[in-house]
DNA sequence: GCCAACGTTGGC
DNA sequence: GCCAACGTTGGC
C-alpha cells in the first residue's frame, strides 16, 4: 500500500450474514463484529468514516464481490467478546481493556450481478490483489486504488452484460 | 465433504 | 524460541 489505505474488502458468508441482509438492515446499516484476528482488526483500527468497503461473500456459490458499502462509525470494543454467551466470546477482552473491535458500514450499493472470483482471477490487473492470492484468509484488507476501479468497472459492465441478453429474450416474444 | 493454507496454542 | 498439534478458513 502505497499510502493510509482507503478502500477495503470485507468478507461474510452469506449463510451467517448477506448483503441482502444488510440491505435489510435498520438504516442499511450493521457493526461488524466477531473478527477474532489481529491483523485484520488492526485493519479495522485504520478504517475512517466514508472509507468504501467492496462487501465480498465467501464459502457462496460462486464465492463473489457483491457489492459496496462504506465505513459509518469507526473502530470501538466489539460487545460479543464479553459476552460469555456468545460464540466469539474472548475473555482475554476485558470492558475496561478491549482486545477485539469493530465498524459499522452501511449500504451503498448491491451489484446487479454478483462478481465472481474466478472472474476476477482472470483480470491481469488485479494480480496482486490480496484476495486473490493462494491461501489467502484475511476477512478484512485493503483494496488498492487500482484494483478499487477496476473492479466497481468490471461490475458494472458484467451486470449491464445481463441485462441485454434479458432483454434480447424478452422483446423475441420466447 | 475434502483438504491446503494459515494462525494459534502449548510443551519443551 | 522452536515446532508439532490443533482448529479454522474457504475454495473446490
Amino acid at each position: 500500500m502505497s499510502s493510509t489505505p482507503r478502500y477495503w474488502l470485507m468478507k461474510s458468508e452469506p449463510s451467517a450474514f448477506s448483503i441482502h441482509d444488510l440491505r435489510g438492515a435498520p438504516r442499511q446499516t450493521t457493526s461488524w463484529d466477531g473478527v477474532r484476528n489481529y491483523q485484520a482488526r488492526n485493519y479495522l483500527r485504520a478504517m475512517k468514516v466514508g472509507d468504501p468497503v467492496l462487501f465480498y461473500h465467501s464459502n457462496a456459490d460462486p464465492p463473489a464481490v457483491v457489492g459496496v458499502a462504506e465505513v459509518v462509525r469507526e473502530a470501538y470494543p466489539d460487545p460479543t467478546a464479553f459476552d460469555r454467551s456468545h460464540k466469539h466470546f474472548d475473555p482475554r477482552s476485558k470492558p475496561e481493556k478491549p482486545l477485539w473491535d469493530m465498524v459499522d458500514i452501511g449500504l451503498i450499493r448491491v451489484f446487479a450481478r454478483p462478481l465472481p472470483l474466478d472472474v476476477l482471477r482472470r483480470e491481469p490487473g488485479l494480480k496482486k490483489m490480496e484476495l486473490l492470492r493462494r491461501g489467502s484468509r484475511l476477512s478484512v484488507q485493503p483494496v488498492r486504488d487500482r484494483e478499487w476501479n477496476i473492479i466497481v468497472k468490471m461490475a458494472e459492465k458484467w451486470g449491464e452484460s445481463l441485462k441485454p441478453a434479458v432483454y434480447r429474450k424478452r422483446s423475441a416474444k420466447i
